[in-house]
DNA sequence: CGGGCCCACTTGTAGTTACAGGTTCGAGTG
DNA sequence: CACTCGAACCTGTAACTACAAGTGGGCCCG
């Protein structure tokens, strides 16, 4: 199997080892190796690409991290199996839409919709500068008339402009993005922890500020890793519990 | 403010850099830097460990990908804000080996092992019949020492004839059942939420029954759709948080 | 006083060498 | 024939050098 590469250029435009990570990457998703299939070796790779080991090494370390590959020590370097890593497919949905399937009657009220200047976290999350205009939502869901979710949005006003004077009772706030804004979710951090609510919160959600809640944290991206969305969520369990699905 | 750092040990029982990045990393959780100060440069790392620039950048390297420093090109490396996020990764495993890689000291302490027979619970989740035989585990996670996780897992004995003479300690289950028993996971159904310890939970994690928990319920099958594991987790959430990421 | 330029310092990239430690496989030995 | 042991090959760690490129402060000049 001598395949033949393009030439990596020199002009300094970009680094060698991320040419060469590309290339490989490249030949890797084409299907060329197939699962647990050996790549050439670092000492092979150098010759085959004319650089050093040190470039090689850089462009297989970064392939590992994307999960495209595993390295074993003595051995060598292989391509991963399971090209799509076994992930949490969570409801990249405000789990709206996944709620109203069950045929439960899921209705939104927004407790408050205004335009702000990004704060320290909401600046962190998003990437944007401190201060930079923010559209944020302070929204209750119930189910079939029970407190369920609380939940606090901030979205770039940039990305979202209007979005502080929509209509969004009873809507999935990522369908009023979809159709209204054309945004289209790539990807998502989540971050789950037990904690109480404080006393506004417990009294929305009608519980004590004893009742161990969920917290939930989210900061979601488009394909083109610009963050349009960040929230906290505090999740009733006390009548369900939060799913999350592997595949 | 001339720290005295423990001096590095070269018997090769472990890398260079990753004893720099543990010193740097209880530095930084220690809380003596405030979040964006910078860290000394490379060079007077470099100096003040007596090692290569090599090691430090090893070392920084490890320390940007858990989230724990930045780097600025021309300007220095500081510290990450954001709390002590310790980063929980959660992919299908349980856990054991995304947090081994960061380079953390994880042990696991089986509590419990024994064979049973299937209550109601694990006969649903499981999808045997009641009074099946199954293997149970009561396993307690520490991470660096601190009690993490306590675990209790079934598995039908059928599909791991041993595993109840097994020694766990300190290993990955699913490591064991992929080499001993060839059990390759293919998806899985997990349930979080928010619960109280009761008292002996509470004792073995060292908290007070009035601390807030995750509470994990977790179903794993194989690509054939056999159930081969069902686990109950309570997770401290009061250090760091649940991860999920969204791909 | 203001502006621009230079220099010192920083991280990033790339090359080199050396050796440690794990894996594989075949030659030689009992 | 089985078994061992070493050679050859692999990645991991560590050292060094060199230069590119970004940052910031201070000095000099107009």
């Amino acid at each position: 199997m001598t395949m033949t590469y393009p030439p990596l250029s020199r002009d300094g435009a970009e680094p060698l080892w991320m040419q060469l990570m590309r290339a490989l990457r490249a030949e890797i998703e084409s299907g060329v190796r197939g699962p647990d299939q050996p790549l050439p070796s670092e000492a092979e790779l150098s010759d085959l690409f004319g650089v050093s080991r040190t470039v090689v090494r850089e462009a297989l370390r970064e392939l590992v991290q994307q999960r495209l590959i595993y390295k074993v020590k003595g051995k060598g370097a292989f391509v991963a199996p399971r090209k799509t890593e076994l992930r949490f497919v969570g409801s990249m949905s405000g789990s709206a839409d996944d709620l109203r399937e069950s045929g439960r009657r899921v209705t939104t009220q927004t407790v408050r919709q205004a335009l702000g200047e990004a704060d320290e976290r909401e600046a962190a999350l998003l990437r944007i500068p401190l201060g930079e205009q923010v559209v944020r939502l302070r929204r209750l869901r119930r189910v079939d008339g029970q407190p369920w979710l609380l939940v606090d949005t901030a979205l770039p006003a940039r990305l979202v402009p209007g979005l502080e004077r929509a209509i969004l009772e009873n809507q999935s706030l990522y369908d009023v993005l979809r159709r209204r804004y054309g945004i289209e979710p790539a990807a998502a951090d989540r971050w789950i922890e037990a904690v109480f609510p404080n006393r506004e919160d417990a009294a929305l959600l009608e519980v004590s500020t004893s009742t161990p809640l969920l917290g939930i944290e989210s900061v979601a991206w488009l394909e083109d890793n610009t963050r349009f969305e960040a929230y906290y969520a505090l999740h009733r369990s006390d009548q369900t519990r939060f799913y999350v699905g592997i595949r």
